[in-house]
DNA sequence: GTTGATCCATACACTAATGTATGTTTTGGG
DNA sequence: CCCAAAACATACATTAGTGTATGGATCAAC
């Protein structure tokens, strides 16, 4: 009896069970997918390739199911802002960096920037997740004026424009993603917000 | 007989029946408080005072005032661009007049942001309301192009300047509406728009 | 190989919402 | 006054989804 099994003591049992972070990892699709409002247990477990009893074991309810997506989403965002430091040396270059992760890189992650909206959305009529996007925008946006600091010498002057750059991002996204031809539009956007930031006339 | 009711023919009945743009009115206060997603036939009758009945005799069914309700905003957005016109002399003052009606102005009408931020997200997940606000999207765009073409010759960099424009507005509507002290930020960011647009280097 | 905990299935009760069919009232016109 | 159409009410059938209770399988440890 003590066949090929024994010899895998924790890890890979024979069958996969689930755990919370894979009902999570699926709940993003169907969130990136539909938004927060089209996620449902029964649909989440079909693709899970169990019923919901699975479910209601690893979460209380729906809310829970909600609320811990939220936060491993909030935990995320604020984790990976650690790569975010640009390591160009002058200005410009760390600026074009910072612009390409948010723009050209960000349209490229389909699913992850789906999800972000989604959120964004939800948060609109929920103040829990309200809270959240709040958060990662304000962290985001000072983590951001370190590199405007070097544009501008009032700290007013430095949040606007960190600001404002933020935005232009979010908005990028908002309005481009999906579109056709948008990769290089994306692109061409993003070449003019720096040499505006960068206060470089036109001269055609 | 011919009493008071004769002499208004077939406006104001006595009981002030319900027409179908009524039931539109209704459907943009749920769709500005909880989407698309949260559009209910039911909670608008009881909104609006009636039963169920009322509503299948304006409407076909559900899919019908969804439709009918992203033509009349479809309709209705593109119909305002006739008042979007500037009426400024220079450059700047046309510039100044526009993002204040894309920024400030739009953050006081709550409501009317709200309803077009649902669109927005429901047009990720409906091909036809996707239609619809990439029309109107491009109409507002174009629409400012004009003003922009006299702050370059290059036919691409007026559009691109336009469509920064645009989706930094978008962007703010999206991120600072309804957050804690948007009004005076909303001014800045405004502020600051116009100076890069122009641009006008900072000396501070 | 028995046990306790973990993970999932099954079955039921319950709710909210849609759509439809049909009845009832209201309205304007003759 | 009466009538046909318009506007709404009522009742019913149906569906989709949640939550709970309980039973069954599986795993790790002893």
């Amino acid at each position: 009896m003590t066949d090929a099994r024994q010899t895998r003591p924790r890890k890979t049992p024979v069958k996969a069970q689930l755990t919370r972070d894979d009902w999570l990892d699926a709940a993003a699709g169907e969130v990136a997918a539909g938004g927060f409002g089209h996620l449902r247990v029964l649909t989440l477990s079909k693709k899970l390739g169990v019923t919901r009893g699975s479910f209601y074991w690893h979460f209380k309810d729906h809310e829970d199911l909600v609320v811990s997506f939220l936060d491993r989403w909030r935990d995320r965002r604020l984790h990976e802002l650690q790569y975010w430091k640009p390591k160009g040396g002058d200005v410009e270059t760390e600026l074009r960096q910072i612009l390409e992760l948010l723009l050209t890189d960000a349209s490229r992650n389909i699913r992850r920037l789906q999800v972000e909206l989604a959120v964004r959305d939800f948060a609109r009529r929920n103040d829990y997740a309200a809270d959240l996007v709040t958060e990662v925008d304000e962290a985001r946006i000072n983590q951001n004026c370190e590199l405007y600091e070097r544009l501008s010498s009032d700290p007013q002057r430095i949040r606007d424009l960190s600001l404002l750059m933020y935005v232009a991002t979010i908005g990028s996204q908002v309005v481009l993603t999906g579109k056709k031809g948008d990769a290089e539009t994306i692109r061409r956007v993003e070449d003019l917000m720096a040499r505006l930031a960068l206060g470089q006339r036109d001269d055609n």
